[in-house]
DNA sequence: GACGGATATGCAACCCGATGCATAAGAGAT
DNA sequence: ATCTCTTATGCATCGGGTTGCATATCCGTC
């Protein structure tokens, strides 16, 4: 259910299309939630049935009309409700760290490999979140907290990235030490 | 389809029952891999009738039979076969995050009880992380491959919990200070 | 005597997310 | 001319995860 109120919370701030939405999300939200859409757009359906969006269609010249979302009453005190909810952490569910247990059938090789994709994709995932810092919270000091509290959900991704890069950094020194001395003197 | 290979990757190390899994899940795994004992179940019937496991009843007085699952030669090579394989990144879904887009929707008292609630969580997974690592890993530097690699496993966990309370003290320094400095003057 | 917890297994239904496919047209590249 | 990208919307299907429920017995507690 939480993809609803992402969207609503994501309307509350700006009436936005479904194709709007996408962009968002894939674009500034990704550290917060991942939605194809697909997805987005049966979701808004759903909720235009409930009435917690309503719709404001926008007639374009040769392109299929943009339909413009906004929240209702009802939406709102529905985000409401789901903000003074507790909710449980999402559960860890993480192949890389399942291949862990796989033990001696698990080479080096393979395990370099699944190593280096996930440090460049931390690493790019950190490029990015730099980027939407100097882009958005340039002057850290003197946010609204409105914009507070979204740099946090930033800081949140960057914590991330970094926790991770740092966790590749032991294994290399833990796991593939002696694979880089074993290979052939040049180390 | 990753369950099915974190089964398989268990069953390796140790032929169990399904309910004996569901036990190292709950207890040793939760840090990598999340399930319940249905899905457990079901999931093993299936490797059953692809013969990536077999198993071995064995009667038990006025209980029902244990049934003992092995990982297969089939099962073996499925398993490596995967191994080999890349995965991309599990995608961030957290409901706590979005809620940080809610904007002035969402009140500081609200904030202080999931925040606290999430440090909470935290600060008993790292109880258990730091009890597993005493119990399963007493001697980090005499750790064979098999092990060093399941406590970088473990590493994860620890370095997780430890950026979100990271994560947790700048929300409370960034977001909530104001909160406490308005309260009626005992801080 | 009732109730909850541990042992041990499983079926059925539902919902959400992932994937593939479809429509429709303009813009720019090769 | 064809390909790919962007804008803009959506349906259909499938698979995995969640939840509810069921069976069967022993043990300790209230």
């Amino acid at each position: 259910m939480t993809l609803r109120f992402a969207l609503l919370a994501a309307l509350h701030e700006e009436p936005a299309t479904g194709y709007d939405l996408n962009r968002r999300f894939r674009d500034r939200l990704g550290h917060v939630w991942n939605a194809s859409h697909q997805q987005i757009y049966r979701e808004l359906a759903r909720m235009l049935d409930e009435a917690l969006v309503a719709v404001q269609p926008v007639p374009q010249a040769d392109r299929p009309d943009r339909k413009v979302y906004r929240v209702t009453q009802g939406g709102k005190r529905a985000l409401q409700a789901w903000l003074t909810e507790g909710h449980p952490r999402p559960a860890i569910r993480d192949p890389f760290l399942v291949k862990l247990f796989a033990g001696e059938l698990l080479n080096d090789a393979d395990l370099e490999r699944d190593l280096a994709e996930l440090e460049a994709h931390y690493r790019e995932r950190l490029r990015t979140y730099r980027s939407l810092e100097r882009r958005w919270f340039p002057d850290e000091r003197n946010l609204s907290r409105h914009y507070r509290l979204q740099y946090m959900a930033l800081r949140r991704g960057i914590l991330t990235a970094e926790s991770w890069l740092q966790w590749a950094a032991e294994m290399r020194e833990r796991m593939l030490l002696s694979a880089r001395g074993a290979s052939k003197g040049n180390g």
